[in-house]
DNA sequence: CGGTTCCTTGAGGATGATCAACGAGGGTGG
DNA sequence: CCACCCTCGTTGATCATCCTCAAGGAACCG
């Protein structure tokens, strides 16, 4: 999902460049912009007390992200971080409510967006839930594959990066990942994970 | 959120009586129908291999339920279940669909639902992730208290149903409680307990 | 090259799951 | 009213699993 740059930009957006691990927003802060990537990629995460992360969401060019407070009034639950050098766009929160209500279309679009939203975190926490790292990884690994053919294709997070969407620890990963290659249910080669 | 109930036997709906612990929905069935409760309360939940269940949430008179993939096009990720003898109005997805069309005014109130959906499931995902048992409880007794007063009261749910919500076994969750108890955080008295 | 960042392996320990058995309460029908 | 049943709560013992900690090794990049 992504509103038109044009558009955006007639309704007073700006572009901002951040940083690698620059922050975007905070955890318990209100939110005031509706942010749009137009290059690079954000993270939105959790750590704990002890430092453990846990991923929400990846996000990427073209995607939106941060809207849920936007609609009803309550603070981020995640920080938002650039995860590589980025352009996004901010329009305020005001702005982009008016845009939703001008364009119902825009609006049937997010609607829609934030039911995929839904459908997915359902499928990720019961994939959680069911204990099993292997299970674990397997569902990430379908959920973040970005073609459905049967070809093998490189995995393109670290192990650690998998480790902090499932819950996981690195090395149990790396273990995990170690036995499902010796069942032949992923390749590696040369430390490449391929699925 | 609701849709008013003449609204929707104007346009066809029809209401339909569950037994307790009848399906009204199973998993990775194809939606066809918006479901809103008059009477009675729902759960959805997932079950593994081993019959482990998980609950993704609880419905109750009022709530409309498993909307999502009537908008996205996909199955439904959990079976829901009649958890008391329950009156529920069907309308089928065709008609919702233009009753949202018709009404941008519902359309925006089921975005506003589904942003608040997202948002309780970021934080209890987290809670869950966090790992201790004590924070997943705690987070989870949080989320339920209907006042936000400091008086503690009464948890209308059994072990069993705190167990499936936050992962954790029956035995976990009941000597969790009485570690609680121990230290004051919540009250048990005759095995009701208070928070 | 030299420094990051990422990956790997092993040993040991903590913790929640599992299994099994029993107790307690509440409702129902004879 | 009480005997029974059914659901819910409780407890202890044992086990499997993943986490922790520690120490290196490999790959990649300027």
């Amino acid at each position: 999902m992504q509103i038109d740059l044009d558009l955006l930009f007639t309704w007073g957006a700006i572009a901002k460049e951040y940083k690698k691990g620059e922050v975007i927003f905070n955890e318990n802060e209100t939110a005031n912009f509706y942010y749009q990537i137009v290059d690079g990629n954000v993270k939105m995460i959790n750590s704990n007390d002890e430092g453990k992360e846990f991923t929400q969401g990846y996000f990427n060019s073209g995607d939106s992200f941060g809207e849920p407070p936007l609609f009803i009034n309550e603070t981020y639950p995640s920080i938002a971080i650039a995860f590589q050098e980025s352009k996004i766009i901010k329009l305020s929160k005001e702005k982009f409510l008016k845009i939703l209500d001008e364009y119902p279309n825009i609006q049937k679009q997010f609607l829609e967006l934030m039911c995929k939203r839904i459908h997915s975190k359902a499928k990720s926490t019961t994939a959680i839930i069911n204990q099993k790292p292997e299970f674990r990884i397997i569902a990430f690994l379908k959920a973040h594959k970005k073609v459905n053919s049967d070809k093998k294709e490189i995995v393109p997070f670290t192990r650690q990066e998998i480790a902090n969407f499932t819950g996981l620890r690195v090395e149990t990963v790396i273990r995990v990942f170690a036995k499902m290659s010796a069942s032949n249910k992923v390749e590696i080669i040369n430390h490449k994970i391929y699925y």
